[in-house]
DNA sequence: ACGGGCACTGAACGTACGTTTAGATTACTG
DNA sequence: CAGTAATCTAAACGTACGTTCAGTGCCCGT
C-alpha cells in the first residue's frame, strides 16, 4: 500500500507482450528491489516492501527469484549489465575523471548508481570483477592519453589508474557527503556535478604537493615496506592474494 | 561459544574496578558490538551475536544500552570520540594526503577504522559532523601548507580539502578494493600502505592532467552550472542543504 | 549482619521475516 | 474448445529477532 497499482487483482500485465521473458512484473520486481536495496540496503529491506512497491505479492517476488538472495544475484546481474553496457563511452569528456560520466546521461542512473554505491562496500566477486574491468579500462585510456598529451606519463600506470578509480568511486559511495560538502549530486545528471569536478580537476591538474613536499613523502614511504624496484601493482585479478605480507615489526614512529 | 569467556556464570569481572562506570562488562559488549558491525553491518547483527561474542547475555546488552539503536549510538560515540581523540597528529606525516594515518597508529585500529567506513556510507548526523570537522581541519592544515610552501594554493582551498577528505574516506570505504587492486590495508598499521600512498602522492605531486587538459575540463565543467564567480563550496555546516539547488531544466547533451 | 541495589541470567513474549502451500485466474497450445 | 502450463494470490508455517520479565547472586553502605 505504498504507490500506485493499488489494485492488485487488476494487474496491468499486457502492458508489454508476456512473450517477453525478462518484462512485466518480474522487471517491475527487479527494479523495485534495486531502488529499495539501494536506499535501504540489503539486510534492512522486507522482500513484502519490495512486492508492495512493485504491486504485487511477496509470494511472486520468491516465484519469480527463488529467494531473497536470488533476488538480490538478479539486480547484481541487472545493475552491472547496465553499467558494462554504459561504459563504452566513459572517460569521453572528463578524460578519466568521472568513471561513470556516460551512466549518468541514462534517465534513471540514479538508482542504478545507489544501488552500485551499496554493492561497492561489502565484499562480493561480481563487484570485484566490474571494478577490475574499471580499472583495466581506465589503464587503456591513460595510455592513449598520454598518447595523444591530455595526460602526463607514470611510474606505475595501472596503480595510478586503480587510485583514481579508487577516488572515483569512493566519491560516489560518499554521494551523501559531497552533496553536502559541495552541493554536488553525484548521483543525478550533470547539474551540480562541476561543484565537485572542479576542484577535482584542480588536483589532478595541477596538483597539492609542491615538488619539495612529494620529494619527502615519496621517499617516506618508499622507505618503509616497498622497495622502490619491486612489482609495483597487481595484475587485478588476485582476490586478496599480496595483501598484508604478514606483520613485519614496524617502527612506531613515523616521523 | 564463539570466542573465550565460556563460563557465562564465571565473568571476569574484576579486570579492573567495577566503580569504573564504563568499563567491565559494559565494555566489552560496546567493543564486540563494534567489531560485529564494522564486519556484518549493522541490520544484519543480532544482538545474539554480539552478546555472544562478549561472553554475556543478550539481555545484559539490552539492560545496559536500552535497545539495540542505543547500542548502535553508543559505539558511534565511542568510535567518533576515539578518532577524534587521534585526530590531533593527523597529517603530520603525510601533509595532508592521509586523513586517518594517526589513528592507524593505535593498536587495534582495524574495528575502529572498519567501524567508520560501515558507517560513512549511511546517513548519520554524528558522522557528517565528523567529516565536517575533518575537512574543517583539512583547510587548515592546507592553509599552513601553504604558508610553509608544501602545498600550492588553491582557487577554492575549501572545495579543495572537502574533495581531499571524500578521496581520502573513500578509499577506506573501499579498502577492499584496495587491497586486491594495490596490496595496500588500509585498515592495517602502516605496512602495505605505502602501495597506496605512493600513486596516490604522485597523483597529488605531479597531477595527471597536462595543462591543456586541466583547461579543457575545467571549461567544460564551469561553462555548465556553476558560474565562475559563484559562492565555491558550502559553509560545511548545512545537513543538507545547498545541495540540489531546486531543478532547473538541464540540456541534455552535455558534450 | 543485613537489607537495598546492581549486574546478570534463562525463559518467555510478540512480531516480522523468508518461505511454503494450495488454489484461483489467465494465457497459450493442440 | 478442452487441457495444460504459467502467473499470481491469500493464508499459513517455522524461525529468528528485539525486547520483557521474574528471579538469583553479589557487592556495599550502615
Amino acid at each position: 500500500m505504498r504507490s500506485a497499482a493499488e489494485g492488485v487483482g487488476a494487474r496491468p500485465v499486457d502492458e508489454r507482450r508476456r512473450t517477453d521473458l525478462d518484462r512485466t512484473a518480474r522487471a517491475r520486481i527487479r527494479d523495485a528491489a534495486v531502488a529499495r536495496f539501494g536506499v535501504d540496503g540489503f539486510a534492512s529491506t522486507s522482500v513484502r516492501a519490495v512486492a508492495a512497491d512493485a504491486g504485487v505479492s511477496a509470494a511472486l517476488v520468491i516465484h519469480h527469484f527463488g529467494s531473497k538472495d536470488g533476488l538480490r544475484a538478479a539486480c547484481d546481474a541487472h545493475v552491472l549489465e547496465t553499467i558494462r553496457e554504459g561504459k563504452l563511452a566513459t572517460m569521453a569528456g572528463g578524460a578519466g575523471l568521472d568513471t561513470l560520466a556516460a551512466l549518468r546521461r541514462l534517465d534513471d542512473a540514479a538508482p542504478v548508481l545507489r544501488y552500485l554505491a551499496r554493492v561497492l562496500v561489502e565484499p562480493s566477486p561480481r563487484v570485484a570483477a566490474l571494478v577490475d574491468e574499471l580499472v583495466e579500462d581506465a589503464v587503456g585510456y591513460s595510455a592513449e592519453g598520454e598518447r595523444t598529451g591530455l595526460l602526463r606519463p607514470s611510474r606505475d600506470p595501472r596503480a595510478r589508474a586503480a587510485v583514481m578509480i579508487v577516488w572515483s568511486l569512493g566519491a560516489l559511495v560518499l554521494h551523501e557527503h559531497v552533496a553536502r560538502l559541495l552541493g554536488a549530486d553525484l548521483l543525478d545528471g550533470a547539474d551540480g556535478i562541476a561543484a565537485y569536478s572542479l576542484p577535482a580537476a584542480e588536483l589532478l591538474g595541477e596538483g597539492v604537493l609542491t615538488p619539495a613536499a612529494l620529494a619527502q613523502v615519496t621517499a617516506l614511504y618508499e622507505r618503509l615496506g616497498h622497495a622502490p624496484g619491486r612489482a609495483p601493482s597487481a595484475p587485478a585479478a588476485a582476490p586478496t592474494g599480496p595483501g598484508g605480507e604478514g606483520a613485519p615489526p614496524i617502527p612506531d614512529e613515523t616521523r
